[in-house]
DNA sequence: GTACGTGCAAAGAATTTGCAGCCAG
DNA sequence: CTGGCTGCAAATTCTTTGCACGTAC
C-alpha cells in the first residue's frame, strides 16, 4: 500500500508524462505537493499538504495547494474523497443499509441488502481497528443522467 | 423503503417518545422538520429541508433548521452522510481500493480487495442506474481511539 | 517573449454562534 | 413562570477568485 523509496522515481516520471500530455507547465511547486501527497497513506486535506510542503518551499501559498490539487484531481494523478462544497446531507433511514450514488448529479438512493450488512472483515481491515459496521456504496450514473449523456453526444 | 403513509404516526409517537426522554421540547418547528426529513427518500441538505418546511411555517429560520437536524442526529432520530466541517481529503492511491474509517477521528486507511471489487450488483440497485465501481468502507474505532476510551472510563 | 502559474488579498459558500424576545411544560 | 427554543444578524471555517508579477517552455 506504502510506496516503495525506489518506486517513487517511476511515479514522478508518470507525474511528468500525464502533466506534459495535458499541455501544463511543470514547476516546482506542482512537483513537491505531488511528492507530499504520495509520501502519505493517511489522505491528507489541503492545511495538511500546505504545511508538509512550507517546509520545502516556504513562500508556498494555500490558494495555490488548492489549485494544484484541483488540477491533479481533473488530471486523474489523484482523486479526492469528497467533491468541492458537498453538503451536509441527511438521512432518515436509521436501519442498516447501504447507498447507490450517481457520480454526476449526486442522487443518491438506499437500499438493504442482509449480505453486505455481513460483509466478511479482511484481515488487513483488522489491523486497522475494530470495526461496527460494513457499507456498500454503489457508484455510477443515474438512468437520468445517462440519458441526459446520450441526447448530449 | 418509502414509508407507508399509516407508518408516520408511528414515527411521529418514536420521536415524541425520544424528545421527550431526552428533555427537550416538543416544537412546532421540529416536528415539521421531522416530517419533511421523514417525507423524502432524497438525503436532502439542510437548505432543502428548509424550503420545505417553509411553505408550512414561512418564518422558520435556516438555522433553526441546522440547530434542529443536529439535535435529531445526536438523538439518533436520523443520520448525516457527512460529518459536519468535514474537509475535503485527497488520495493518491488510484488503484481499485476500499477504505476503513475511524468515526471517532476519522483517520482512512486503504486495502485493497478483488473480491468487493467485484462484488454483485443486486436488482434493487440496477433500478437506480448504472453502476461503475462497488466501493466498500469498514466503520470503526482505530486502536488509538479504542485505547482513548478506554482509560477514559 | 509569452502564456501559464503563483502569491496575495479579498470574495463566496456552508455552517455556527450570541443575543433578546417567545412559548412549551 | 421560566428555561429552553427561535429568529435575526454577524462570525467562522473552508474553499475559490481577481489581479499583477514571475518563470517555464
Amino acid at each position: 500500500m506504502e510506496p516503495h523509496p525506489d518506486e517513487f522515481g517511476q511515479q514522478v516520471s508518470h507525474f511528468q508524462e500525464v502533466l506534459k500530455r495535458a499541455g501544463v507547465k511543470q514547476t516546482h511547486q506542482r512537483l513537491e505537493i505531488f511528492r507530499e501527497v504520495m509520501q502519505t497513506v493517511e489522505h491528507p486535506d489541503a492545511e495538511t499538504v500546505y504545511r508538509g510542503v512550507r517546509q520545502r518551499i516556504p513562500t508556498i501559498s494555500l490558494d495555490t495547494v488548492y489549485r494544484t490539487l484541483m488540477l491533479f484531481t481533473d488530471l486523474g494523478l489523484i482523486s479526492s474523497l469528497k467533491t468541492s462544497h458537498e453538503r451536509m446531507r441527511f438521512d432518515a433511514n436509521m436501519h442498516a443499509h447501504h447507498h447507490f450514488v450517481c457520480t454526476e448529479c449526486g442522487m443518491i438512493r438506499d437500499f438493504s441488502s442482509p449480505e453486505f450488512d455481513a460483509l466478511a472483515i479482511p484481515d488487513a481491515v483488522r489491523a486497522f481497528g475494530s470495526t461496527v459496521q460494513a457499507h456498500v456504496e454503489f457508484r455510477g450514473l443515474c438512468w437520468h443522467c445517462l440519458e441526459k449523456k446520450q441526447h448530449g453526444t
